[in-house]
DNA sequence: GTTGATTTTGCATGCGCATTCAATTTTTTC
DNA sequence: GAAAAAATTGAATGCGCATGCAAAATCAAC
């Protein structure tokens, strides 16, 4: 790390990076050579990397990735489409991505999907910038079609959703799992009147939670007081969900939030908007374990997805090309866990 | 948008883009003459300009970004130096920040730097890709000399965060108005015993908030009872902080926290750790003005930054270019308000 | 209808590196 | 020690687009 010598010449210039060509001059070797020096199991003499890499480092050279990139046509680039960074679930699973990618030497490049903007300029960018794959967080917001179109002729991996008339790869929680989980654990419990909160409607996670938990509710010979489907995952929407699961239902014992910050929010509502007590009147669980969950003040009950091992997974397929496109799409289905909390029971912590 | 035909002969292969050249050529053109219909304010003739675009789209030729990069040398890539996503704070700017980038046709490209893994290779990386300029979210973590080298001959802006050693472009919060606000309002509440928590204590930000309210404090006449200085902005810290804040001194009668996810924890510890009442007790402010602040349970009284407009400041340095190396550095200090809220007054909601 | 000014177009070249191919050197084998 | 095999090197070319320059075409003015 050669720092700029203060007070030199050029001070305040912008000094255009050496490149590989006239690093190879001033050594005396050819051009070819220094390429090779970067470039793992390229065919070089030993010596000669050694001697390259150290007047590189002398020189403060570094290969130009643009270039490289546009020789092999290869980016070490991955782009991730995101649409929603206000659960905290996204912006955990961003970081541990976007780090386990950076451990094997990829980029994270951000495609922040907003409701109002026009997709079609933004995805467009995902092809002209080369990108190596596609990594799709976003749970909402992109038709199959369009996500076809935006990834195509590259890798892509969705997580958390599953399209049906499309054929992309996958990585997902199992939901159903979850969702039979957190139905038996409200029967083991003694509740029998169950509310189920959503919040977009339309999504394969809602739906396969909502059909898991709804088939289980009655084979246990329990009763779904109602069912609400909002417009969106956040804390308000839970709150006012809540607040509908009482008006609907005011027997329900028992709620289960499609995700950690509607249960969080509904929570809340419960507790000081009508003075009901969590767990005792109305046992609540959610869905993701996100930090929040974990906070004493809230306690929540919640399957837990898997995150760490979803990262791994989906690193893993980048990195095989196991879900390059013309490759059949992978499906995998990861398994999670019910950390059972305060909010459903009064044992705990 | 011109989807994959299904069944077609190659279905299943990977497809290599269609090239300007290409394109050219079936339109019967120069392949200059394609890249002028895709270059704004080319010399090129408008009926021509159409007609090339025309056959694009119906080619589905997209100008193909790297190859641009490599002629132009500019990227169109803004590199955004993160550290710390646990925050709510950050994603919330990050995600303005990446879709304000958007709008004007740049893309973020996330550069994560956790506290084990080693900076300078994934600096090295910022370096490599050329990135046009790069936006430093990282409150903490970088040394000044670091970030000096990483950013060398780029247009670089630290957020939040001022470096005197070394000059670099600044868009900051006014801290020092934040800080004085809370004393003033604690002083109008008729506080007298107020403590002061933060996280890191070396950062600047800290430094400015820190300094602000115990000069104020003494001028209003206050005393500042007690002081601590953790080692990380979180929820448990802030636990954590509270406890030892009345333990320290037990007359404190309102605590300003550094940061609201400070604040959240310590009021979630003095309600049901100690059984305190916030604010008929203790009266508690934080800084940030995060989504979980305006939530009812918490109703936190904090210094709201403003993001929006720091947002569009950056934005506006990147794009005129102010911030470009060589340049004398630029440092912009942006006024928040204070938000009364619930955790300070009972008039309020 | 001309000449000069202006716009439009194509050709050729370069951005910086990766890679193929042939030339050269080193190593191995008998 | 010579021939064959293997490893190493350099020259040359291409990745796909942007752009300077000169040729061609269009327009303006008289």
């Amino acid at each position: 790390m050669t720092l700029r010598k203060a007070g030199s010449p050029d001070e305040g210039t912008k000094r255009k990076p050496i490149t590989a060509r006239e690093l190879a001059r001033m050594i005396g070797v050819s051009q070819s050579a220094v390429s090779r020096a970067f470039t793992p199991g390229a065919s070089i003499a030993p010596d000669l990397r050694e001697k390259i890499r150290q007047h590189a480092a002398e020189m403060d050279y570094h290969p130009n990735a643009i270039a490289s990139m546009l020789s092999k046509s290869r980016t070490n680039i991955i782009g991730i489409v995101v649409s929603d960074m206000q659960n905290p679930f996204y912006p955990a699973l961003i970081e541990k991505l976007s780090r386990a990618l950076q451990q094997i030497g990829l980029q994270s490049l951000l495609f922040n999907i907003a409701k109002g903007s026009n997709l079609e300029e933004q995805l467009s960018a995902l092809r002209r910038y080369n990108v190596d794959a596609v990594i799709v967080i976003s749970a909402t917001i992109l038709s199959g079609q369009t996500l076809l179109w935006a990834t195509e002729g590259r890798a892509a991996i969705l997580i958390n959703r599953i399209i049906e008339d499309v054929d992309l790869s996958c990585v997902a929680c199992d939901n159903a799992q979850g969702a039979r989980a957190v139905a038996d654990h409200f029967h083991a419990l003694g509740r029998r009147h169950v509310a189920y909160v959503a919040g977009l409607s339309h999504t394969s996670t809602n739906r396969e939670r909502r059909n898991a938990f709804i088939t289980r509710v009655a084979e246990l010979g329990m009763f779904l007081s109602t069912q609400i489907e909002g417009s969106e995952y956040s804390y308000h929407a839970g709150r006012r969900a809540a607040m509908k699961v009482l008006e609907n239902a005011p027997k329900t014992d028992a709620i289960f939030f499609a995700n950690d910050i509607l249960a969080i929010g509904g929570i809340d509502a419960l507790k000081d908007q009508v003075g009901c007590r969590v767990p005792e009147d109305i046992a609540v669980a959610g869905f993701d374990d996100i930090a929040i969950a974990g906070w004493p003040h809230y306690d929540l009950t919640t399957f837990r997805q898997p995150v760490d091992e979803m990262v791994r997974v989906v690193v893993q397929m980048v990195e095989e090309g196991s879900c390059a496109p013309g490759k059949p799409p992978i499906v995998k289905r990861l398994s999670g866990e019910l950390v059972v909390r305060g909010s459903t029971t009064l044992m705990g912590t």
